[in-house]
Formats: C-alpha cells, structure tokens, sequence
DNA sequence: ATACGTGCAAAGTATTTGCAAACGG
DNA sequence: CCGTTTGCAAATACTTTGCACGTAT
C-alpha cells in the first residue's frame, strides 16, 4: 500500500494551515476536505450542502469564512463563470492546472487543459511586465450535446 | 457615403435592434451610447451612474434589462474578474478584441491583447468538440506599481 | 391605439458581518 | 485558560421582478 503519489491536496493545505499556527477546527477541515476531493470547481452552496449530505454540520459563513481564507493563502483559487456564483477549487500546484468551458445552453460545466493555451498565457504574461500569479480561462460555447441540438432544430 | 471607417459599435447595435422591431426607448439607447464610449468593461453601476453624469435619467433596472438584452443578442459581453460584480462590455467584431490584467492588490483593471493568446484559445477550442462562441481570460497579478511596492517593503 | 419600454419599489440571491458560545492547543 | 473558530441571524450588495405609466411606431 506504499503511496507513491504526492500529499494530497488537502493535507498540504492543512499543514499549511497548521504551520501559520491556525488551529484544526471542525468547519475549515470539512471544507478543505470537501474541496479536495471534488474534480472540479464548486460553489460556496455547493460545498455547504455536500458537507451536510456525509452528516457534517456547518453553517454557510464559516465555509465563506474558509474559503476567503484559503484563497487568501492561495491555496484555493475563486472562478467566476458568469452566471453570478463564485466556485472555487484547490489551486493545483502546476500539474493539474485547467480551465472551463461553459454551455451556454445547458449551463454544463466542464474542465479542460491545453498545454499550448498555457504557454500562450505565460508569453502573454512576460510581454506585458505583469507579475503574473494565476489566470482563469473560460470558455462559452455550446457542448457536444446542445450544438447537436440546435442543428436539429 | 465617403465615411470608411466602419460603423460604430453604438449605431450597430441600435440598427441591429431596430431590425428586430424593437423599439428606440431612451434608457437603452443612454446605455448602448455610455457601452460604446468605454474603452474597457463597466459595471451596471458605473453605467447608471455615467449616464446620470450626463444629466441621463435612468433607472437601474433598465441599466440591467438593457445589458441583459445586450448579451443575449452577443452584441455585448459579460465580464466577471473575481470581484462579485458582472461587467460589461462591447462585442467588438474580431478586431478590437481584448483580455483583462487585474491586479490583485490595487484592483486596477487593464485591458490587453494578444495574438498568439487568441491562436491558443481557437486551437483549443477545436480540439475540445466545442463550438466556442466567446471567451474570457482573465489574469490576476501585481501591476508595474504595486510590484514595485511589494518589493521595496 | 397598442404593445413595448421604463422607473420605482419590492423581492430575490449571493455573500459578509456581529456576536456569544464552543473549542483547540 | 485564552484566543481562535463556529453557527446563527441580521445586514449588505448586487441583480431581478411586478406593476402602473410613458412612449415610439
């Protein structure tokens, strides 16, 4: 059983945490929990209501609380797609770094990742004497599903 | 007859609505006029406001029914940068096409434009199955000045 | 004249804050 | 023990909606 793969996302940030001399309280541990083991970008109501659903029992503030937190560490990254909700998702330490793309019909939400747009953003970057320290991409269009939909139509 | 220079997004857009039937009520005219002035993206606040500036006497919910009708016809954009307040902006036709630098200390917005970085997205977009229809970069950093700040502390 | 467009105010969401009690170290 | 963290509820911020009136066509 010897785990070859890196600490967990939600270890780092606990440890990280816990250097700062931040204490282990229930509601910040569940959110950190929950964000780590999503694949993709939730939203504060999203995060509360699936703490809830495994019996946790935390209210909606202190997951904001710890969520403008973590991003504060970024160690948590906030990703607006347009529709007005904030999500947020662990900020991934370079390798799992990506993107969204957004069904304008459907409202599906999808990650994706393009090491060419990557580098694209990185020259974009240097060109323009910004110190960079993170970029979101969203992309909106019509999914698989839904452009084949209104071809039909 | 003699005027080269394309049409201005305004009267583009106020033509493409009378197309469609709509009416020309003074509220969304002030608003596609104050749109078309802006050279980056403004919120629905900073319109109403322009256009109260202006002597304009605009109620903010038409600000809003406006900028709604505005996206859903793609004649203009919604822009989300991290803050919790939508912007807008004009859909500009291939040409005048721009991203956003936020600078996450001073929150100063710039826009800014880049070639290969639109290259990146369409290559992207066409390897994901998506029809893409828009998108948006956004990145976060520290501008020259707040750099320079940071560093001398 | 007849819809569409508009302004106001009320309603709705998403998010933040004040505060006393619970809790970790 | 002491200061952080938490949950609740109230407050705030932004956006949408209902409705009566104005107005372009």
């Amino acid at each position: 059983m010897a785990d070859h793969r890196p600490p967990s996302w939600s270890a780092q940030a606990l440890n990280r945490l816990q250097a700062l001399g931040l204490r282990n309280g229930g509601a910040r541990r569940a959110v950190i929990e929950h964000l780590g083991a999503q694949s993709c970008c939730n939203s504060a109501q999203e995060i509360h209501d699936g703490i809830r659903k495994q019996g946790g029992r935390v209210g909606i503030a202190s997951v904001y609380r710890a969520l403008e937190q973590l991003v504060e560490l970024d160690l948590a990254q906030r990703v607006e797609l347009g529709d007005g909700v904030a999500r947020f998702e662990p900020s991934h330490a370079d390798g799992d770094h990506h993107h969204h793309l957004v069904c304008d019909d459907c409202g599906k939400v999808e990650p994706f990742s393009d090491p060419g747009l990557e580098r694209a953003l990185e020259q974009a970057a240097s060109r323009l004497s910004y110190e960079m320290q993170g970029h979101e991409v969203v992309l909106h269009g019509h999914c698989a599903d839904c452009a084949v939909d209104s071809a039909s139509s």
